[in-house]
DNA sequence: ATTCATAATTAGGTTGCCTAATAAACATTT
DNA sequence: AAATGTTTATTAGGCAACCTAATTATGAAT
């Protein structure tokens, strides 16, 4: 039995209200959205690692698959902005790291982020932008524990 | 001169993160989720709208172009969950309304939506689910009425 | 030595949008 | 009334951003 939840379903309402919004233009930079969310998750990844990042450990933080990194990190190997390298230990991992170029564009797309952030932020105020921000956290957190169930049978699961 | 705005990036990725999670599961509907929204938005309009919904009405409600619009319907139509009548008084005009197996489908998302959503209110908590619904509303409402900058140049902007 | 597991890739497909061009009907201007 | 402009929906074609299934290479375990 299904509880009847008006929150839930406006809840729903609000984050498809969301689906179209283009955040960011990232026409400066010549890049796709989806590479330039690749290009800031090396710049993070690699921070703490200085090995360069792996396919499953891009795909994990990006939340897409594997072959969906190695498609956007062929492209962006062909422009420039990253480079592979084979590891040491074991040979069927490669390391992803970002190139001069690539750390040029991150800092570009970083700019493009605040200037795209600013104006929202300034609309809903500092402390509702930070409360925003942890409620996403926590929505985000919540589905990463507690993965979709998958249907079968007959009825709406 | 670009503010560098940590909370702008936080909001930025928070909103990032939200990207792939597929909120419900419609597979006991057999649609697709634009399907869905598309039905429901129809059953939203025309409560208070006896004639029907127009395209450009859909086409703003779910915040697409027409074209995508009238694709969908197309599809909707051929399986029998709404369909189209012409206008009175203006013939460039066509009225969609949901059939009787549309308005079944209809309750039967609503289910699905309830039941995927009651678990994230539980998490978040009743009153927490309710600031989020209003804090992302205004969000919508801010990108309603601010639409995107457009570029030249070869700045960032 | 064989079997199993993991990493990345290749190939091909789907969803969900878009723009540009077109046709038909209505509205406005001359 | 005729010409021009505008609005509505549609058709045609394309792109971004994912996916699954199958494959290859390597490493780990029995």
């Amino acid at each position: 039995m299904v509880k009847d939840s008006p929150t839930g379903q406006k809840l729903f309402e609000s984050f498809m209200g969301l689906r179209t919004i283009s955040w960011v233009n990232w026409q400066g930079t010549g890049l796709k959205a989806s590479d330039i969310r690749l290009l800031f998750c090396i710049k993070k990844g690699v921070r703490s690692d200085t090995n360069g990042m792996m396919v499953s450990e891009i795909s994990n933080c990006l939340h897409v698959t594997s072959p969906t990194v190695t498609q956007l990190i062929k492209e962006l190997e062909t422009n420039g902005f990253l480079y592979r390298t084979m590891d040491e230990t074991d040979r069927r991992v490669i390391r992803v790291r970002l190139t001069e170029a690539g750390e040029v564009i991150v800092q570009k797309a970083k700019a493009a982020v605040s200037d795209a952030f600013n104006g929202l932020v300034d609309y809903l105020g500092e402390e509702d932008s930070v409360q925003l921000a942890n409620l996403l956290s926590r929505v985000s957190k919540y589905y990463k524990e507690r993965p979709p169930r998958l249907v079968e049978g007959e009825g709406v699961w």
